[in-house]
RNA sequence: GGGGUUGUAGGGUAGCCUGGUCCAUCCUACAGCGUUCGGGACGCUGUGACCUGAGUUCGAAUCUCAGCAACCCCA
């Protein structure tokens, strides 16, 4: 008897149980997935360790460590930087650390860069006679050696980049790949010239290679000149890109500085014209960082995961079996096609493990693989493969026609990802007369603002709008406006937001 | 630069307030076996954690201090 009733309970309560395991369940399937986006900083970090693109937990303060499968991202994304560069400029590699005495000509470099400075002062246990500094950036370790390398017009214009780390110590908060101690993937070009407005030249020719950069990231972005307080230290003038993020907050991705002979004179980089005279070079330099990531994963990216362009996603196509019936007939299938598409050069994965298609397909759309094919007795039937983009969009393909179809495929979702990204930016940017409406404007996005160009108006349009000056936008003309602070006349603008 | 919150298996959490019940809860992930497979399968078995250091105490995941790290808000 008392059995009977130890068994009745034991039974209710494992029934108990299996009801609240399957709540529980239930509750960690909504809780995989990611935070919403309006939610932008919970979603961002989330997104980068669920689709392991960074792991952020590594034990040293604002340095990541990247996963295979976002190396992989980077390394595409890289490529298209080389490609755009590499038509004229030599790729190259300088040392991580420079000495003191280098690193301290530059005055106005120094000051920019000296409260972020990491330096080595030992060998062993033996202190260095000459501190040697972790470059912030390579101005002062490549300089030296271009007074050694240039002696005439001939040598000239000189175009150098190199992808490098660089360390600075950040004392504000530190965010994966997009403020960091250690900024893993800083591609610098350097530039060299003649005369000043070669230089100039120089600057907007960096500015047209990024713009197609980000065009084929499909990422949208401002151009402006930064305002004179905000510039490199040691430039003449800095031109910069900006990607809105979800948040409205701007994301600096791009720098192009006009370097002018600052660097020239204290490096002294000279060079012989042609009439004989030793003359001061003019130079520029520009640079992208991992930065570029955090905006393209940003921008594109959805409650599901990764959004990737096909051009840069490690896998482009993913090919899910559906095994029921005569299952070895579906994956023989499946490898055929897998086959085709690597002879089209696409990058393919075929998904064998033994996991079902739903948690495959949840899985490869974190990931952000442009195109899954699933692939089942019935498609098989009909001679057909269904093809579902990463924007959702979903249709049945002959399967002779399979490798055209994936290229048209590809190329309307990037069509779509940039008309998405488009639209949310143009949403984003406003114009404004006042400081009031600016400084409503900047809590959602970017606000450009009339601005007369003079120093003492920026500082009080910042102070007052409690926000920052990105500074004037380039290649864009405006009518006379008053200035949001003095009223004077112009046809100056600022773009005005938070930033990262 | 200023302020705040937090640190428990690979990830997410309970326990902390009020020290002993905890060789630490649950979900997920992972490993093995079997049954499954057109949008996150199930059963059985198994692996895995109290950030670091010092202190208080008979006794610390729990209290105190310091360090390290992470996140949020403001400038």
């Amino acid at each position: 008897m008392t059995d009977s009733k130890i068994m009745f309970d034991s039974k209710s309560k494992a029934k108990d149980n299996k009801q609240s395991k399957q709540q529980a369940n239930q509750q960690a399937k909504q809780q995989a997935k990611l935070p919403a986006k309006e939610n932008f900083s919970e979603w961002y970090h989330e997104l980068l360790m669920t689709a392991e693109v960074v792991d952020n937990r590594y034990p040293v303060k604002g340095m990541c460590v990247w996963f295979p499968f976002g190396y992989a991202i980077k390394k595409n994304v890289y490529a298209i930087i080389r490609q755009l560069l590499d038509p004229d400029h030599q790729e190259t590699q300088f040392p991580l650390l420079i000495p003191e005495n280098e690193f301290m000509k530059e005055a106005a470099h120094i000051k920019g860069f000296e409260e972020e400075v990491y330096w080595v002062t030992s060998g062993g246990t033996s202190p260095l006679d000459v501190k040697l500094a972790l470059r912030p950036t390579s101005e002062t370790a490549i300089y030296p050696m271009f007074k050694v390398w240039i002696r005439s017009h001939a040598d000239l214009p000189l175009r150098i980049y190199q992808i490098v780390n660089t360390f600075r110590y950040e004392t504000k908060h530190t965010r994966p790949l997009i403020r960091l101690r250690e900024i893993t993937s800083f591609k610098e070009a350097h530039t060299v010239h003649a005369t000043w407005e070669d230089a100039a030249e120089q600057v907007e020719v960096a500015i047209a290679r990024y713009s197609e950069f980000y065009r084929r990231l499909a990422l949208p972005f401002l151009v402006s000149r930064r305002p004179s307080w905000d510039k490199f230290p040691g430039a003449d003038y800095t031109t910069a890109i900006d990607v809105i993020m979800p948040d409205g907050r701007t994301l600096q991705v791009g720098t192009a500085h006009h370097l002018g002979s600052t660097f020239a004179k204290t490096y002294e980089i000279t060079y012989e014209a042609e009439n004989g005279e030793q003359k001061l070079v003019s130079q520029t330099c520009y640079g992208i960082s991992e930065r570029c990531i955090a905006a393209l994963i940003s921008v594109h990216g959805d409650e599901t995961g990764l959004v990737l362009p096909w051009t840069v996603a490690p896998t482009q196509v993913v090919i899910v079996p559906i095994l029921l019936g005569d299952k070895e007939k579906v994956v023989a299938v499946c490898r055929q096609i897998e086959k085709e598409l690597c002879s089209a050069q696409m990058r393919v994965q075929l998904d064998t493990s033994d996991e079902r298609p739903g948690a495959k397909f949840y899985k490869w759309e974190m990931k952000g693989v442009p195109i899954r094919l699933e692939v089942g007795p019935k498609d098989i039937e009909k001679g057909v493969v269904t093809l579902v983009r990463r924007d959702k969009v979903k249709k049945a393909v002959p399967m002779i026609e399979l490798v055209s179809a994936i290229n048209k495929e590809a190329d309307e979702l990037q069509t779509a990802l940039y008309t998405k990204a488009g639209n949310f930016h143009e949403s984003k940017v406003k114009e404004v007369a006042s400081i009031e409406q600016a400084k409503a404007q900047t809590l959602v996005g970017v606000a450009l603002v009339p601005w007369c160009g003079e120093i003492e108006c920026g500082h009080n349009l910042e102070d007052q709008v409690e926000a920052n000056m990105l500074g004037e936008p380039q290649y864009l003309n405006f009518p006379e406006a008053a200035c949001a602070v003095c009223g004077k006349k112009s046809t100056g603008r600022t773009y005005m937001a938070r930033q990262y």
